[in-house]
RNA sequence: GGGCUCGUGGUCUAGUCGGUCAUGACAUCGCCUUUACACGGCGGGGAUCCUGAGUUCGAAUCUCAGCGGGCCCA
C-alpha cells in the first residue's frame, strides 16, 4: 500500500479532473475479434446534435454508463458506441435562421455544407460534456448519421427493403406541415389545445356544422348517422355545396355523431384523419383544394392563391352575404401541429414512399424481449395496434439521406441503385445503367428520407451490419426514454424484423423524463432547466451521477431537485472521511497480508461486518442485473454510512487504536477487504471517486477490475445476530447517555450483561466503560407485561376464528402466557373451546425492574443490561 | 375521448402478487465539539398510507367507483 497524505476534504473538481487526464480511454473499447468473454452490445441511443448536451440525455446516459461499467467488470467484452443523429430539420431551420436564408435561395450542395458545418461543431461541444460526466464511452465505435460511412447503410438499408417489397411509392394522403413544406409521419404530429368556431351552413336539403369552411370547394360528400331520424329522407340524394356549386351525395355513416353540431358533416379532402378513412371507405373522388405551401389552388375557384387564413376569412364573408351562414360557435378542439415548428398540419395526397408495416411481427417480437419496466411494453403494443397507415419515409428537404432513386423519363419507371453504386446522391449522379426501355434520361428523386430511416438501423450498424465484420445481431440491450417507443423503438423493431428477420435486441430498458425542480416538463418557457455543466461546476459529475442513480426508480419520471445533489456531494465527503480514517490505520497494511488470512482469528463484530457486507454484493449484483439502480446505490449507502461508519468503525476503535496486536490485526483486515469491495461496488456509479479511493490500493484502474463476488460462507445468520446484540447494546448505551444528558464518551463505572455469551471488548472500547459479562440470572423482577399474537401464523389456521383467538390471549394473564409457552404449550378456551398453540404463536413482551440496586436496567432482545452509575 | 402511470409525516420517497409498532432522506426540535467526518454523531416529535364502497379473520397493498396529478396518444 502506497503511503500518501489523504487531505481531510474531497475535492471533488481537483480529483475529477486529475482522471480525465490520466485515464486511458482505450480500457473501455469494445474487441471485435476473437474473444472470449460473451458480447454485451449496447444499441446506444444517438443524440441529436443540438449543441447542447441536456440533463434529459445525461440521466439516460447515466443510466448506460452504470450498466456498461458494470458488465465490464462482470467480464463481458461491452459495446457503448456513441452515435449522432445529424439529419432533419431542426439543423435545416437553425441554417435558415443564421444565414438568413431560406432552403431554396442556395444550392442544394451548398445548403448541406452549411448543415455539415454546423452539426459538426454541435457534436464537439456535446462529447465535451459526455466526457466530463464520465461516461464510458468506447469512441473507437463513433457513428456520424450524416457520414458517408453511416448513409450507405441507410441506403442500402431502403435498396434492400425496396427489393425486398417492403417499400412502395403511392399517392397518398400524408400530414404535412406547409410551413417545412414537407411530408410529416404521425409520430412527429403533435396536438394542442385551440379554440375555434363551429360554422353552421345551410346546405340545399340539409345543414352542417364544419370548422373548416376554407375547404368546402373540396367538399366531397355530406354524412349523417344511420340513426339520425331527421334526414333518413335525403339520404342517397345529391346535396348542393353552397358559393361553390358542386354536387355531392349525401350518405350514411356510423361515426358520424348525431349530437354534434347539425347532426351532418361535410366530408372533404381533407380536412382531417376521419375525413382520409371516409374518402377511402367510400370511394369518393380527390380534390386537391390546398397546395404544398398552405395556398389555395385553382379547385377553389376564385379563392385561387389565398392563404388557408385568409381563405377561411372570405367564404365566410360570401357565406354571410349569401345567407348560408347561420350561426356559430366557439368550440374547443385538438389541433395537429409540426413537432418541430408548431405549425398546424394540413392532410395533402402526394406521391410519397411508405413502408409496410406489420403489426404482427413486432407484437410478436416486443414479446421476445425482456422490458424494463415491464408495463412499457404496453406502451409499444398499444401504438402497434392502433397504426392505421403505413410510415411515410420521405421528406421534401435537403439535409437527410439521399432516396437512391431516379424515375425513367421516358417511360417513368422506377429505376433504383444497386447495392454496389451506394452511397450516392441520384441529384448529383446518374444511374450506370440504361432503363429497361433501353432509355438513358432520368429524372432524380429529390426527395429524401425521413430521419428515422437513419436512427432505426443504430442496432444493426453496432451490431456489425454490413461491415468487415459478422453480424452480432441482436445486441444485448437497448435504453431509451419513453417518450420514443413509438417511434425509434417501434422503427428498429420493424427494420430489423424487415432486414434480418430478427429481434434488435434481447432487452430494453426505458428511462423517464427529467422534471424540473417544479416538478414540471423542463422547458425554456418555464425557466426551469438545468444543464449537467451547471451541476458539475457547483458540485461534481460524481454527485451529478448519483442523483441521476437514486434520483427515482428506473422508468419513472425523475425530478431534478438540487438537495439530492447536495446530499449526493455530502455522501462523498462522508466517504471520503471513512476512506481516509480506513487508510491511517491501514499504512503498512499490504494486500498480500489480505490472502491468506486467518478467518478464524475474527472476532463476533468482524465477522457481523463481512456478513453485511457480503449481503450487500449480493443485493447489489441482483439489482443490478435488472437495472434497479436507486436501490443498488442506496444499499450500498446505506452500508457505508449506517453499517460501517456508525457501527463498525465506532466499534473496532478500541482495538485499532489498542495494544492487542491480533484484534487489530483482524480489523485491519476487515477495513482493508470493506474499502477495497466499496471502490468496486462503487466503481459504476461515481467512477472519479471510485478511482482516487482504488489508486491507494493498485496502480491499475479500478474500471478494469472484476466485480466483487460473494462469499457466501461469510454470510452467516448466527454472525449477524451476535454482531446485532453487540451493535444493539451499544447503541442502548448510548441512548442511555443521551437520555440522562451525559458525554457519550463519559465512561460508565460497570455495565453488566446477563442472559447472552457475547464478545464484550468491543462494547467496552465504544462506550468506554468497563463490561463484565455475568453467570446466571439477574437479581431483579422480570415481567411480562404483553401478549403479542403472532398474526402471521394465527390468521391462516384459524381464518374466521382468529379475532376471538387474539382476544382470548389477550384477555389472559402475561404471565400465565409465559409460564405456558415455557413448557412447550399455550391452551387458551375460545367459545367454550379449548385450543392448543405452540410458542410460537404469540410472543411475550417482558419488562425489567430492577430490584432495590442502584442500578439502571436495560431490556435489550433478550439480554438484559445492567448500568451501575 | 382512449391508454399507461402515480396519489404514503411539512416536502420528496421506499414498501404494493394481503399478516397488525409503514422505509428513508430533507426540514424541524433536544443533546453531544468523542483522537475519520459538525458536509458529523446520538436521540425526539411528526402519517386515520387521496376519498368512498367492496372482498377478507386481517387492506397502504386486491376489486370497483370517484377525485386529483403526470406522461403518451386520438
Amino acid at each position: 500500500m502506497t503511503e500518501s497524505e489523504i487531505p481531510k476534504e474531497y475535492n471533488a473538481n481537483e480529483v475529477e479532473e486529475k482522471w480525465m487526464e490520466n485515464w486511458n480511454l482505450s480500457m473501455y473499447h469494445f474487441n471485435w475479434g476473437e474473444d472470449t468473454r460473451p458480447q454485451y452490445i449496447i444499441d446506444t441511443p444517438p443524440p441529436y446534435p443540438t449543441g447542447n448536451f441536456h440533463i434529459g440525455n445525461a440521466l439516460n446516459w447515466c443510466y448506460i454508463d452504470f450498466i456498461a461499467r458494470y458488465k465490464r467488470m462482470q467480464g463481458y467484452n461491452v459495446m457503448f458506441p456513441q452515435g449522432w443523429d445529424c439529419h432533419g430539420l431542426p439543423t435545416e431551420v437553425k441554417v435558415e435562421e443564421t444565414h438568413g436564408i431560406t432552403k431554396n435561395q442556395v444550392p442544394r450542395a451548398e445548403f448541406r455544407r452549411m448543415c455539415r458545418e454546423l452539426t459538426g461543431g454541435n457534436i464537439d461541444k456535446m462529447r465535451k460534456t459526455m466526457l466530463r460526466l464520465g461516461f464510458s464511452v468506447d469512441w473507437s465505435n463513433e457513428f456520424v448519421t450524416m457520414e458517408p460511412s453511416y448513409f450507405v447503410k441507410t441506403q442500402k438499408s431502403f435498396v434492400k427493403m425496396y427489393n425486398g417489397g417492403h417499400i412502395y411509392h403511392e399517392d397518398h394522403p400524408v400530414n404535412w406541415c406547409p410551413r417545412c413544406e414537407t411530408a410529416i409521419a404521425f409520430a412527429e404530429v403533435e396536438y394542442d389545445a385551440r379554440q375555434t368556431k363551429l360554422n353552421f351552413v345551410h346546405f340545399d336539403k340539409v345543414d352542417i356544422a364544419t370548422t373548416r369552411p376554407e375547404l368546402m370547394a373540396a367538399c366531397v360528400a355530406v354524412a349523417v348517422s344511420p340513426k339520425d331520424e331527421r334526414y333518413k329522407e335525403y339520404v342517397g340524394q345529391t346535396l348542393t355545396v353552397p358559393i361553390f356549386g358542386q354536387k355531392v351525395p349525401l350518405i350514411e355513416d356510423e361515426d358520424v355523431e348525431p349530437e354534434f353540431g347539425t347532426g351532418a358533416v361535410m366530408i372533404c379532402t381533407f380536412g382531417d384523419k376521419q375525413d382520409v378513412r371516409w374518402w377511402l371507405k367510400y370511394g369518393l373522388p380527390l380534390i386537391k383544394a390546398i397546395d404544398k405551401q398552405g395556398k389555395m389552388t385553382k379547385a377553389a375557384g376564385k379563392y385561387e392563391g389565398m392563404s388557408l387564413a385568409e381563405c377561411r376569412e372570405a367564404v365566410i364573408a360570401d357565406l354571410k352575404a349569401g345567407s348560408f351562414l347561420y350561426d356559430q360557435k366557439p368550440l374547443d378542439q385538438n389541433v395537429g401541429l409540426c413537432w418541430r415548428c408548431s405549425t398546424p398540419i394540413e392532410i395533402l395526397s402526394e406521391p410519397q414512399w411508405f413502408v409496410k408495416i406489420n403489426p404482427e411481427g413486432i407484437l410478436k417480437a416486443a414479446d421476445e424481449i425482456n422490458w424494463y419496466p415491464e408495463y412499457m411494453k404496453v406502451r409499444l403494443q398499444n401504438w402497434t395496434g392502433t397504426m392505421e397507415w403505413d410510415w411515410c419515409i420521405s421528406r421534401q428537404r435537403i439535409f437527410a439521406t439521399p432516396i437512391p432513386i431516379w424515375f425513367c423519363k421516358k417511360c417513368g419507371e422506377v429505376m433504383i441503385a444497386e447495392e454496389s453504386w451506394l452511397p450516392i446522391d441520384p441529384n448529383e449522379n446518374t444511374p450506370k445503367k440504361a432503363c429497361a426501355c433501353g432509355s438513358t434520361e432520368f429524372e432524380p428523386e429529390t426527395d429524401v428520407l425521413d430521419t428515422w430511416m437513419d436512427s432505426s438501423i443504430t442496432a444493426l450498424h453496432v451490431s456489425g451490419w454490413e461491415s468487415e465484420h459478422e453480424l452480432r445481431l441482436p445486441a444485448q440491450i437497448r435504453p431509451q426514454g419513453h417518450d420514443i417507443i413509438r417511434t425509434w423503438a417501434f422503427y428498429t423493431i420493424l427494420r430489423s424484423l424487415a432486414l434480418e428477420g430478427k429481434r434488435p435486441w434481447d432487452s430494453i430498458m426505458v428511462n423517464g423524463m427529467v422534471l424540473g425542480p417544479d416538478g414540471h416538463k423542463m422547458s425554456k418557457s418555464l425557466g426551469n432547466v438545468i444543464s449537467p455543466e451547471e451541476v458539475t461546476a457547483q458540485h461534481s459529475a460524481d454527485a451529478f451521477r448519483q442523483w441521476g442513480a437514486v434520483g427515482g426508480s428506473t422508468g419513472s419520471d425523475v425530478m431534478f431537485r438540487w438537495k439530492d445533489v447536495v446530499s449526493a456531494s455530502r455522501f462523498l465527503q462522508k466517504m471520503w472521511s471513512i476512506y481516509r480514517f480506513s487508510m491511517s490505520h491501514l499504512k503498512d497494511f499490504k494486500p498480500e497480508d489480505a490472502e491468506n488470512f486467518p478467518l478464524d482469528s475474527l472476532l463476533p463484530i468482524d465477522r457481523w461486518l463481512l456478513s453485511k457486507l457480503n449481503r450487500l454484493v449480493d443485493t447489489a449484483t441482483k439489482e443490478l442485473d435488472g437495472y434497479q439502480f436507486d436501490s443498488t446505490f442506496k444499499a450500498i449507502r446505506g452500508f457505508a454510512w449506517e453499517v460501517l461508519a456508525d457501527n463498525y468503525l465506532e466499534l473496532v476503535k478500541g482495538r485499532l487504536y489498542g495494544e492487542d496486536p491480533e484484534g487489530k490485526k483482524a480489523a485491519r483486515y476487515v477495513l482493508y477487504t470493506t474499502i477495497r469491495t466499496l471502490s468496486l461496488l462503487l466503481a459504476p456509479f461515481i467512477p472519479f471517486f471510485a478511482e482516487e479511493m482504488y489508486s491507494r490500493f493498485s496502480s491499475e484502474s479500478v474500471h478494469i477490475q472484476a466485480w466483487p463476488a460473494v462469499d457466501e460462507s461469510l454470510i452467516s445468520e448466527e454472525a449477524e445476530a451476535a454482531g446485532e446484540m453487540i451493535k444493539e447494546i451499544t447503541s442502548e448505551v448510548r441512548r442511555y447517555k443521551s437520555d440522562k444528558g451525559m458525554a457519550l464518551n463519559s465512561p460508565l463505572k460497570k455495565i453488566e450483561i446477563y442472559n447472552v455469551k457475547i464478545d464484550t471488548g468491543d462494547i467496552a472500547g465504544a462506550t468506554n466503560s468497563e463490561v463484565e459479562l455475568m453467570e446466571g440470572a439477574p437479581s431483579f423482577e422480570y415481567v411480562p407485561v404483553e401478549v403479542k399474537p403472532n398474526m402471521g401464523f394465527l390468521g391462516p389456521r384459524f381464518r374466521k376464528d382468529a379475532g376471538a383467538v387474539v382476544k382470548a390471549l389477550q384477555a389472559e394473564d402475561p404471565a400465565a402466557i409465559e409460564a405456558q409457552a415455557a413448557s412447550g404449550k399455550i391452551t387458551v378456551t375460545v367459545n367454550g373451546e379449548a385450543i392448543e398453540l405452540e410458542p410460537g404463536a404469540v410472543e411475550v413482551r417482558k419488562e425489567v425492574i430492577s430490584g432495590g440496586r442502584e442500578v439502571d436496567v436495560l431490556d435489550i432482545k433478550g439480554a438484559v443490561v445492567v448500568i451501575v452509575r
